[in-house]
DNA sequence: GTCTATAGTGCGATAGAC
DNA sequence: GTCTATCGCACTATAGAC
């Protein structure tokens, strides 16, 4: 509840995630001991660790879908038959890696949220927070967003209500900004849309903005910005 | 170089667009008399509509490279081997698919643009235009945006291309409107990524405009709006 | 726990009848 | 111009040696 004047930089945001990911990865395989083979969490984790990596890779250039397992073999340097001992098949690898994401993602938003009481500062951390969070996990957000519309019916709905959610934060914040009179806007959900829209550029495109050399911190600062000047706050406006 | 106050409805836009898709479809037979062993005009003419159309409903939903050439025979209509009297190869059919679309979307908004003098009205019926545009044909669009990482380097830099030559017209409109003192913005290439991707959210998230009942007229009502707030047009200020 | 070898399936593409 | 039948191949997944 520290009213500090902004969300931490992206270098500390980052050194906070670390941890939980390795955290993460092995709850993941304490939960998945009945269908994986291998036995030694230590061993497993770190195998684990490789597939994950290297099908994020191969999927984030040619689609999960035309990666094949001699590919990802390959690439983790495990063979055919290693691989399956950590998966029964290729969907449920793709179930895996999704689920891995999506509870990391989830935790880290939920621990950036309500740090702020003024609306504009509220709004501006929520951005910071979301972007360095989809920058930290760039990987994994690319390979999710892309891939949502092959999920089976049931994950899929579960997606979409995972987009949704995101959308409810900002929601939120713009209608008590807008209650506050700190805030003008018409149309709150599809302002929230489009401050949505923003943040997914950010991986989506990186490889525009990484050819111009633009990094994290300086595209969440053009994003305030640009949904602060477009709900017409003011600078004078932010503290009330 | 008329002077109307916004570009023409979506209805007018559309009925507008028709005509040429069949004269392009014509246009892309006739040029590939080569490799199309099919020699009828009117026949060849039919059957690459109906090829066209299974391909991207089916590419929509799961993807070019999961789509199997035998689910496109059942949707199509044709047999295998019919099928491969209109390419020689799954990618040549993915290939005169998209040459297709960048053919009918740039002519389209060559000719949408510069109808305007007024800094905001270009900008505004910009917006308008590429929404409109992205509207008729967004089973294009999605599959264009979905299938780019899939594509051979070549073509890859060239769907890079068509994005980037998409915001110059974008920037261009700012920086000469900045110039005129209409828009207020420090940064005019970040800007124009913004609008594109606040442009594309509209084909890429239809399932989520669709369930909330929004047009597309009404949704770039609100885009303008959107953006000339953050760029600080008022509308008093249009008219410079 | 990891390997190599292979079974079984469905793919893209083609040949030849009509 | 379109069809059916089929080829060869690459894939996912598994069996059994080490």
């Amino acid at each position: 509840m520290s009213e500090s004047p902004a969300t931490a930089s992206y270098a500390e945001f980052s050194r906070r995630l670390k941890p939980r990911m390795a955290e993460l990865l092995a709850a993941l395989f304490q939960e998945n001991r009945g269908s994986i083979r291998v036995k030694k969490e230590k061993v497993a984790v770190k195998n684990l660790e490789k597939i994950f990596a290297a099908a994020l890779a191969l999927g984030q250039t040619k689609g999960f879908h035309a990666m094949s397992l001699r590919e990802l073999s390959r690439a983790s340097g495990l063979s055919m038959g290693a691989l399956y001992s950590y998966f029964s098949s290729k969907e449920e690898l793709r179930g895996h890696i999704l689920r891995f994401g999506v509870r990391l993602a989830s935790e880290a938003v939920e621990a950036e949220a309500k740090r702020y009481s003024r609306p504009a500062e509220q709004l501006a951390g929520a951005i910071r927070a979301h972007l360095f969070l989809s920058e930290a996990l760039r990987p994994w957000f690319y390979f999710a967003y892309m891939e949502a519309r092959n999920l089976p019916a049931k994950e899929r709905e579960q997606a979409m209500a995972n987009e949704r959610r995101t959308e409810a934060v900002f929601v939120r914040i713009l209608r008590e900004g807008k209650k506050r009179g700190a805030f003008r806007l018409p149309e709150v959900e599809l302002t929230a849309a489009a401050i949505k829209a923003l943040l997914q550029d950010w991986y989506l495109k990186r490889w525009k903005y990484g050819q111009a050399g633009l990094g994290v911190e300086e595209y969440a600062a053009f994003v305030v910005n640009f949904v602060l000047g477009a709900i017409r706050a003011r600078p004078k406006e932010w503290g009330k």
